[in-house]
DNA sequence: AAATCCCACAACCGCCGCACT
DNA sequence: CAGTGCGGCGGTTGTGGGATT
């Protein structure tokens, strides 16, 4: 007798999730808690496979975990612990609280792996222009002549010296790091409010808002929140 | 304005290990 | 020990939306 697969029984629905699913899957495990996957679906009167409500309590409507973009810091340690662990996302989830393994393994995919990929070779045209730009960086303190590593242009701009000390000065100094570093330049910067850079004020204030933020709720629902949030930070 | 391309991310799939019988 | 069920994991895909042509 072969295991039945998880989805198999006909009547179970598939893909995205809707508000009404969140919900009644929310209020059951809180009320009840989690104990059996498999037949939390019936209970609940979900028609899921519990796989599947397993995955959306685990990647999404837990509270505990942390929305927005990944700071440099949560970015400079999955890096470390991907060239100590592999593509262990698991492992990599349990030493980043808030993040979950899927949400990991997707911004390695996206954006970390593309951007060590693009680490230039000594000696290239690229890398060659990077060292240039870095020289003619110009700063407040006019100390950009001075300038030759990013620890030194980090300690300036307070950006993120050991991110780039530690792996690759190169890699980071790309597009992002110069509209960190010019952040007039980017118009969306201060209106971006998925943005999880900690370093714009909204970020911030977002943070302090934390606790009111372990509720109910999807995608549209977390939109609506932050640009609302967003609105009170931007008035006077 | 329409078509196409590209990207980000939520969700699915198949496999594995462990616990239980 | 073998068979079974379940939770968990990592790889992969589907899709919506923005950017580009």
């Amino acid at each position: 007798m072969g295991r039945n697969p998880c989805c198999e029984k006909m009547g179970l629905k598939k893909g995205p999730w809707t508000s009404e699913e969140d919900l009644t899957l929310v209020n059951y495990i809180n009320e009840n808690g989690h104990d059996n996957w498999r037949a939390l679906p019936k209970r609940a009167g979900l028609l899921r496979c519990g796989k599947s409500c397993r995955l959306r309590w685990m990647n999404y409507l837990r509270p505990d975990i942390k929305r927005g973009n990944f700071t440099r810091e949560e970015e400079e340690t999955i890096i470390k612990l991907h060239q100590e662990l592999g593509n262990r996302w698991s492992v990599m989830a349990a030493k980043l609280p808030g993040r979950t393994d899927n949400e990991i393994k997707n911004v390695w995919h996206t954006h970390l792996k593309k951007k060590l990929n693009k680490k230039p070779q000594p000696g290239t045209e690229r890398s060659e222009n990077r060292i240039r730009k870095t020289e003619s960086f110009d700063l407040d303190t006019d100390r950009s002549s001075e300038l030759h590593s990013s620890s030194e242009i980090s300690s300036v701009t307070n950006t993120t010296a050991t991110i780039a000390d530690e792996v690759c000065l190169n890699t980071y100094l790309d597009e992002s790091f110069w509209s960190e570093v010019f952040p007039g330049d980017d118009s969306s910067a201060t209106s971006d409010f998925s943005s999880g850079n900690s370093d714009y004020p909204f970020q911030v204030s977002m943070d302090a808002l934390g606790s009111d933020l372990n509720m109910v709720g999807g995608t549209d629902f977390w939109y609506d929140l932050f640009y609302k949030a967003e609105e009170l930070i931007m008035l006077p």
